[in-house]
RNA sequence: GCCCGAGUGGCGGAAUGGUAGACGCAGCGGAUUCAAAAUCCGCCGCCGCAAGGCAUGUCGGUUCGAAUCCGACCUCGGGUACCA
C-alpha cells in the first residue's frame, strides 16, 4: 500500500486537535517560548513562510519532546500600506481585504500541521489589539517616553500627499511620476534616543543572537566621541555670532578648509529669508526623497554663503561658510567643518568648488610638502590605529595615531576652554506618525483651549471610521466628514482627533508580549508575562535585524518602566536566529519594445514556452509576484503533502542562507518519505537483532540531538537519510528492527510530524509520537575501538594507519614512521618535525 | 555612499585550523519488467595510461598544516530609519 499524505495528514491534524497536544499550559515542566515573526496576510502565504514556520515548529517539537512545557503562537500583523493600496486599486476595504486575507491565509497554513495553539491567535487591527496598543501608548506618554517634534517626509507636490520610500521610485511619486520633495511635518516620537546607551551596552548580553546582528545593531546605534566647539562669525545676522559644531576628527582642525550647514539650519533659513539665491538653493537641497541612501549617493551640492568664520586655533584664519545638501540637521548640530584631506566626501566637496586640500597628516615621516602633495590625489583616510605624521597637528606628538590625536585634540581645547569632548549616537528617535488611514490611531485629540490632550482611557478604543473611500490620494481620516470632531477630556470643549495612524512597526513590537496572555483586559497579564516571558527562540529573517528588532527591545524597555512586563524581560529574545529567502529562477524573455516578460514556471519546460521561444534563466531569485517565480505551497501540499514541503524546506541549505526551490528537489523529498514509510510498512515479523544498526540508530540520535540544537536542520536531514540507509541495508527483523524503526519515528518527528506518528504506530509505538519523550543516546555505543589516522608529508596527504582509539603518541609515531610510504619520502632522513594529533591526523615535516 | 553577510564538483551543500566534497539532486552503468513507471544495487571533482598533478571567487600573508585565521580586491544578497 503507498503513502497516502492526503489521508494520514488530516488524520492526525485531528488526532493532535482532539488532544489538546499543543494548548500552552502554565503547569510544572520548565517553560520554553519560541515564537517565528508573524506574517503580513499578504494575501496567499509563500515557501518563506512554510520555510520560517516549519523551523519554529522543529524547534517546538523538539522542546516538547524534552518535557518543556511550549508556548508556539501565531497572528497576523494585519495593518500597513497593501490594504490601502489594494483598495485603491481594486475597490473595497482594507479591512475587509485584511480579514479576508488571514481567513485564507489560516486555511492554508493551517493543514502544514504546525504545532501552533490556536487558541491564542489575534491580528494587530483587532479592536481588541488597537484598544490596548492605545492604552500602552498612553501609558508611554504618562510615563514621558513620547515627544512631538518636527520631521522631513517625501511629499508629492502632484498628489499633494505624503509618500513612504516605497513610494519614491528614482526621486519621483510612484503615481503622479512627479518629483518628491522633503517636507517638514510635526509628528509623534518615541524617545528610544534617550536609551541609546542601554541599548547599545545590552547587546553584550544577548549571547543567543547572531554576532552580525549585534554589530548591526551597534553601526547603527552609532556611538561616537568627539569635540563640540564653536566657530566665531564674522558680520552674520543678529543672534548668530557663533556657529555649533560636532566633529569626530578635532585632530583634523588644522587642516579645515570650509564650514557647512544643513539647508535646515537656523542660520542657513536667516539667510534664506533675505537671500533669494540662498532661498533658491535651499529649495533645491529639498529636492529628492528622505532616505539616507538617495541622501548619500546623491550629487553633493554647495553653495557659498559669503559669511565666514573665524578658527578657533586662529583668529586671523577665516573659513567660508557654505551650505551643503549633504550635511543632515538631524545629526550633530546640523553644522560641520570641512577637512577634505581626510575625508573622501569632503575632498569631492572641495575639489568640485574649488576649496583649499591642506594636509593635517601625511604618511609615516613625510614632511608638510610631502603630504599636501598625497591628499591633493585623493582624501588619505588610514585607520585611526595607524601612526601618522602630523604636519599641520595642534595637540600631541607629531608621530601619533589618529587615536591619540584626537584625544589630545579633546584635552586641549578643554584645558583652553574652546571646545568639549561629547559622546553622540546616530540613532534617532523613532518617528511613528503615519499621515494613512489603516493603522492604529494616535488615542489624543488637539484641543483650541487645552492644546494637544491625550484621550482619556475609558474612551478606548479609539477606531478607525468605516465609511472611507480610497479614490483620491491622502489620508481618509483627515478628509471624513466627522470622525475626527469630538470633545476634548479635558474640558469638554469641542476638539479634534489626531487623525495620524502609528507605523507599523508599534504594533509588531510588542505582539510576543501579547500572546503570553492574548486576551486579558490590559495589555499584558502580569502573571502571565512573568511566567513565559522571554522568548527562548525568536526567528524570523535577516531583513528585520536592525528596526524591527531594536524597536522590539526599545518597546520592552518601556514596558517594563510602564508596569506591564517584568524586569527580566527588557531583553524580550533570549535567542535570535535570523533564516534566510526561498528562491526560485526566474523565466523571462523580451518584448518588441525590449522589455522584460517574466513567465510562470509551470508555463517553461527545458528552457523553453509552448511556443518553442527560449527563455533567459536568471537563478535563485527571491521569490516575488512581478518576477512570476512564486511557487504557491498549497500545490505542493496538495500534490505531495505537508511533510514533503516540509522536509524539502529542512533539506541541504543551512537554515540561515537562501534556499532555492527546486521542483526536483520537491520530488526528492516525497521519494524519500515515501521510502520511510516503507521501510516500516514491510518490516519482516520475525528477525534478528543487528547490533550495528543499533548503534547506527544511537549515532543519529547523537547527530540529530546535535544538529537541531545547533540550528543545523539540513545536517539533522542528513543523518536521518544515514539511518534509513542502514535500516534498509540491515538483515534485522521484528521488534529489534521496530526498535529502531521507533527512534526514527521519534527523530523525524520535530520535521515530518504525521509521517512520524505513522511509523511510529506501525513499528509499535505506544501512544502518539508526538506526546513520546526524545530519545537518549547511550554514549558507549557511539565510540569506535579503533581510528583511522591520516598520515601527511609536508602537508599533503599520502598514506594512513588505522591504530587502536587509545594508542599512545610515542607509539604511533613509532608506526608512522615505519611505514613504508614514509620511509619513500623520508629517503634515509630523518623529519624534521612530526607532529601526532591525538584521534586526528599525523603530519610529517621532511 | 555607508553598515552587515555570502561565495566549495554539473547543482544544493558537508568539513573544532587537521583525509576537501558527508548527505542529497542530476548523470552514467546494472538488476527487476514483455516494456515502461516505480523500486533496488554500483560508479560519479578536474587533468592524466599511470605515477602524480590541480582544485573551496581573485591576489597576497600567517601556520607543520588554511575552505576555515589576517590584509586587499571582485561578484552577489540584506539593511539604510514611512515596504513588511
Amino acid at each position: 500500500m503507498p503513502y497516502d499524505p492526503a489521508h494520514s495528514e488530516s488524520r492526525w491534524q485531528q488526532a493532535w486537535d482532539a488532544a489538546g497536544s499543543f494548548r500552552a499550559r502554565r503547569d510544572e515542566r520548565p517553560k520554553y517560548y519560541v515564537l517565528e515573526m508573524f506574517p503580513y496576510p499578504s494575501g496567499r502565504i509563500h515557501m518563506g513562510h512554510v520555510r520560517n514556520y516549519t523551523m519554529g515548529d522543529v524547534v517546538a517539537r523538539y522542546k516538547r519532546a524534552q518535557g518543556f512545557s511550549v508556548l508556539h503562537p501565531m497572528g497576523w500583523d494585519a495593518f500597513g500600506m497593501p490594504a490601502e493600496n489594494a483598495a485603491m486599486e481594486q475597490g473595497g476595504h482594507p479591512r475587509d481585504w485584511t480579514y479576508g486575507n488571514i481567513a485564507t491565509m489560516r486555511d492554508q497554513l493551517r493543514p502544514l500541521g504546525l504545532s501552533i495553539d490556536w487558541s491564542r491567535e489575534f491580528a494587530t487591527c483587532d479592536d481588541d489589539y488597537v484598544a490596548q496598543q492605545q492604552a500602552l501608548f498612553l501609558d508611554f506618554l504618562e510615563a514621558g517616553l513620547i515627544t512631538r517634534k518636527s520631521a522631513q517626509v517625501n511629499w508629492d507636490p502632484v498628489d499633494m500627499t505624503v509618500l513612504a520610500n516605497e513610494q519614491v521610485i528614482d526621486g519621483k511619486g510612484w503615481r503622479s511620476n512627479a518629483p518628491v520633495e522633503r517636507r517638514e511635518l510635526t509628528q509623534w516620537f518615541f524617545r528610544i534616543s534617550d536609551y541609546s546607551e542601554e541599548l547599545l551596552a545590552a547587546l553584550d548580553g544577548l549571547t543567543g543572537w547572531p554576532d552580525k546582528v549585534r554589530l548591526m545593531q551597534a553601526n547603527w546605534i552609532g556611538k561616537s566621541r568627539g569635540l563640540q566647539f564653536r566657530f566665531g562669525t564674522v558680520d552674520a545676522p543678529a543672534g548668530f555670532d557663533r556657529v555649533e559644531v560636532y566633529t569626530t576628527r578635532p585632530d583634523t582642525l588644522r587642516g579645515a578648509s570650509f564650514v557647512a550647514l544643513s539647508p535646515d539650519h537656523p542660520l542657513a533659513r536667516t539667510l534664506a529669508a533675505t537671500d533669494p539665491r540662498i532661498a533658491a538653493f535651499a529649495e533645491e537641497c529639498r529636492r529628492g526623497g528622505t532616505t539616507e541612501e538617495a541622501i548619500e549617493t546623491g550629487e553633493k551640492l554647495g553653495l557659498d554663503t559669503g559669511l565666514t568664520v573665524r578658527h578657533p586655533l586662529d583668529p586671523d584664519w577665516q573659513l567660508p561658510v557654505w551650505i551643503a545638501n549633504f550635511v543632515l540637521m538631524e545629526y550633530g548640530t546640523g553644522a560641520i567643518f570641512g577637512s577634505p584631506a581626510h575625508d573622501e566626501r569632503d575632498h569631492e566637496f572641495a575639489t568640485k568648488y574649488g576649496l583649499p586640500i591642506p594636509a593635517t597628516f601625511g604618511e609615516r615621516g613625510m614632511d608638510i610638502a610631502a603630504a599636501d602633495a598625497l591628499v591633493a590625489a585623493g582624501a588619505y583616510v588610514p585607520l585611526k590605529s595607524e601612526t601618522v605624521t602630523y604636519v599641520r597637528g595642534f595637540a600631541g606628538a607629531a608621530d601619533q595615531t589618529g587615536e591619540a590625536a584626537v584625544d589630545a585634540a579633546i584635552v586641549v581645547a578643554e584645558r583652553d576652554g574652546w571646545g568639549e569632548a561629547v559622546t553622540k549616537y546616530r540613532l534617532r528617535d523613532w518617528g511613528i506618525s503615519r499621515q494613512r488611514y489603516w493603522g492604529c490611531p494616535i488615542p489624543v485629540v488637539h484641543c483650541g483651549a487645552c492644546g494637544t490632550v491625550p484621550e482619556s482611557k475609558q474612551n478606548l478604543p479609539v477606531l478607525l471610521p468605516l465609511d472611507v473611500s480610497f479614490d483620491v490620494p491622502g489620508n481618509p481620516l483627515d478628509r471624513h466628514p466627522s470622525w475626527a470632531a469630538t470633545s476634548c477630556p479635558r474640558c469638554g470643549g469641542p476638539a479634534r482627533r489626531e487623525t495620524d495612524t502609528m507605523d507599523t512597526f508599534v504594533d509588531s513590537s510588542w505582539y510576543y508580549a501579547r500572546f503570553t496572555s492574548p486576551h486579558a483586559a490590559t495589555p499584558t497579564d502580569r502573571a502571565d508575562a512573568d511566567y513565559w516571558m522571554n522568548v527562548d527562540q525568536y526567528i524570523g529573517g535577516i531583513e528585520h535585524a536592525i528596526l524591527h528588532l531594536l524597536y522590539s527591545r526599545f518597546f520592552a524597555r518601556a514596558m517594563v518602566q510602564t508596569g506591564h512586563l517584568p524586569e527580566t524581560a527588557k531583553e524580550p529574545f533570549d535567542a535570535l536566529f535570523t533564516q534566510g529567502m526561498v528562491t526560485h529562477e526566474i523565466y523571462m524573455t523580451r518584448d518588441a519594445q525590449g522589455r522584460p516578460v517574466y513567465h510562470l514556471p509551470e508555463d517553461v519546460t527545458d528552457g523553453k514556452l509552448a511556443d518553442g521561444t527560449a527563455v533567459d534563466i536568471i537563478p535563485s531569485a527571491k521569490m516575488s509576484k512581478s518576477k512570476k517565480n512564486v511557487v504557491d505551497p498549497v500545490d505542493i501540499v496538495t500534490r505531495f503533502g505537508a511533510d514533503t514541503a516540509r522536509w524539502f524546506m529542512l533539506s541541504d541549505s543551512p537554515p540561515e542562507r537562501d534556499v532555492e526551490w527546486t521542483a526536483a528537489g520537491a520530488e526528492a523529498a516525497a521519494k524519500f518519505l515515501g521510502r520511510v514509510w516503507r521501510l516500516a510498512d514491510e518490516t519482516p515479523q520475525d528477525g534478528a537483532d543487528d547490533p550495528d544498526l543499533t548503534r547506527a540508530a544511537h549515532r543519529a540520535i547523537a547527530d540529530v540531538t546535535r544538529a537541531i540544537d545547533g540550528f543545523a536542520f539540513n545536517k539533522a536531514v542528513a543523518a536521518i537519510y544515514t539511518l534509513a540507509a542502514a535500516v534498509a541495508k540491515s538483515p534485522s527483523g521484528g521488534e529489534p528492527r521496530r526498535a529502531v524503526l521507533r527512534i526514527m519515528a521519534q527523530l523525524m518527528a520535530p520535521m515530518v510530524p504525521h509521517l512520524a506518528e505513522e511509523v511510529w504506530a506501525k513499528s509499535g509505538g505506544q501512544g502518539m509520537v508526538v506526546d513520546a519523550a526524545w530519545p537518549q543516546a547511550d554514549p558507549a555505543m557511539l565510540v569506535d575501538d579503533s581510528v583511522t589516522l591520516p598520515i601527511q608529508i609536508n602537508g599533503k596527504r599520502r598514506a594512513e594507519i588505522t591504530v587502536p582509539r587509545d594508542m599512545a603518541a610515542a607509539q604511533i609515531e613509532a608506526q608512522v614512521l615505519a611505514d613504508d610510504t614514509v620511509q619513500r619520502f623520508l629517503n634515509g632522513a630523518a623529519p624534521k618535525k612530526l607532529i601526532v594529533v591525538p584521534g586526528r591526523i599525523v603530519n610529517v615535516v621532511a
